[in-house]
DNA sequence: CGGTAGGGATTGTTGAACAATTCCACAAGA
DNA sequence: TCTTGTGGAATTGTTCAACAATCCCTACCG
């Protein structure tokens, strides 16, 4: 019984099975801390898009020094979260037109390649229908903030099927990106809805393990969701941008 | 006469064609530049990697304060050139085995994908067809070092065809990141060579516009690449570490 | 020989200080 | 009215000094 919490050392020192847990005892600096909080208050939209974060009034809340703050904004500017000029401070980045567009080519790259270059890999299958289904429910619900974000998982599962670890860390610098943009568009409900039906398509095509298929339908889908998105993102950008400088 | 110097004000204060200069006037920031100086320096060797960069040497050499010059750590840590430990400072990176598999696999998906989706632009084929050339001189005169540098560049070109921003400085991350594996190999002078006639056999594919052709070579030529270097990194890149903790 | 208790060096973080720059309101002039 | 200076307040850019926390190495001790 004692045995089982005897570390079980197979040669050289290497505990298997340790490793998964390294995340929990490397600590992190404060700056980085910081840029977490950050981070999720913009996903979030409590900074929305075009505001600003002064120094000294985040500073204070956060309880950090001005210096350590600045840390953790370079690490979001470097991000794209955040737009840095000198001397007048760092905003909440609004990505342009052209910015949306850019993101989708790349989007059509990553994703496109991941799913076409599928190979038989049960645990993730599970992960992707897991997402789909998450994503149904928000809607029978009419839940249409977690709509949302299941189908970014949904997505950010799709290009994990690349098992690429950098692959994975831009897709979700792109999608946070993107998060900018439909707090923006302010109407992120019926953005998504229309696409459900798409995501059992593309899953059926994956789990029967057609991925030249499934790359087709989701190159579409991608093509589509550009389209739509750019048409209506012009005006509000430029809108959002008047809206700053007015005030 | 005069007139030319007169800016041509259609409505509403817009100058046309004077966004262009934008970039001329932004200042860059101290930790920027510094940023910049230690990138440069990581890349042509003079830090190696495993080496640390200690706070107090640098931030004397380069005249700045530690507040600063950490800002500027921040920023190369995120771009994987360095690696941060917390309350050990920072180090040059060395990439592990599974880092430079992963950057072949990024590579690969990134810059098929850019020569695939073939268009015909006979400005950057221009520009290829460049490298390739400075390549063919560089090994010519046995400038080995010029050789690793122009083979970069005409990856980067190829990846260029994408005309994505954000494709670009990916390829650009990477390719840095590659060059810390080129500085521990200690050896490029062979290893680049031996791939300047497939340069060309490619460069003729995207001249033809044969987009999938072209991206069947380079796919090959990209899977022995990494079998190459992997074979031969795996030991040096342990070597560099133990030689670390021995020193 | 292994463990451990110093102690020096380095990083982590803060707070204050000052310079540089931007912003804004207001006045002066065409 | 519109543009053009001109102050001063507010904010950022950068440095400096200080202290806490941590690491690393050495010497000591069992």
């Amino acid at each position: 019984m004692a045995g089982s919490l005897v570390p079980v050392v197979i040669e050289d020192g290497v505990v298997p099975g340790l490793e998964a847990d390294r995340g929990l005892v490397t600590r992190k600096s404060t700056a980085e801390r910081v840029a977490g909080v950050l981070r999720k208050r913009i996903a979030e939209g409590f900074f929305l898009p075009g505001g600003r974060l002064s120094e000294q009034d985040i500073g204070n809340a956060l309880g950090v020094s001005r210096n350590t703050l600045r840390e953790a904004f370079r690490l979001l500017t470097h991000e794209r979260l955040l737009a840095h000029e000198l001397n007048r401070g760092v905003f909440v980045r609004i990505p342009s037109v052209e910015d949306v567009v850019d993101i989708y080519r790349v989007r059509k790259i990553i994703e496109c390649a991941a799913v076409r270059g599928l190979k038989a890999k049960p645990a993730s299958f599970a992960r992707i229908k897991e997402k789909v289904e998450i994503g149904d429910e928000a809607a029978r619900t009419g839940n249409w903030k977690d709509l949302g974000t299941a189908n970014v998982w949904f997505h950010q599962e799709l290009a994990a099927l690349s098992g690429s670890e950098r692959v994975n860390e831009l897709v979700g610098r792109l999608t946070a990106e993107l998060r900018l943009v439909f707090h923006i568009m302010a109407e992120p409900r019926r953005f998504h809805e229309r696409y459900l039906p798409r995501n059992h398509e593309i899953l059926d095509r994956i789990e029967a393990g057609d991925g030249p298929g499934a790359e087709q339908l989701l190159l579409k889908y991608l093509d589509d969701a550009e389209e739509q998105l750019v048409g209506a993102y012009a005006d509000r950008a430029e809108a959002a941008r008047a809206a700053i400088a007015a005030e």
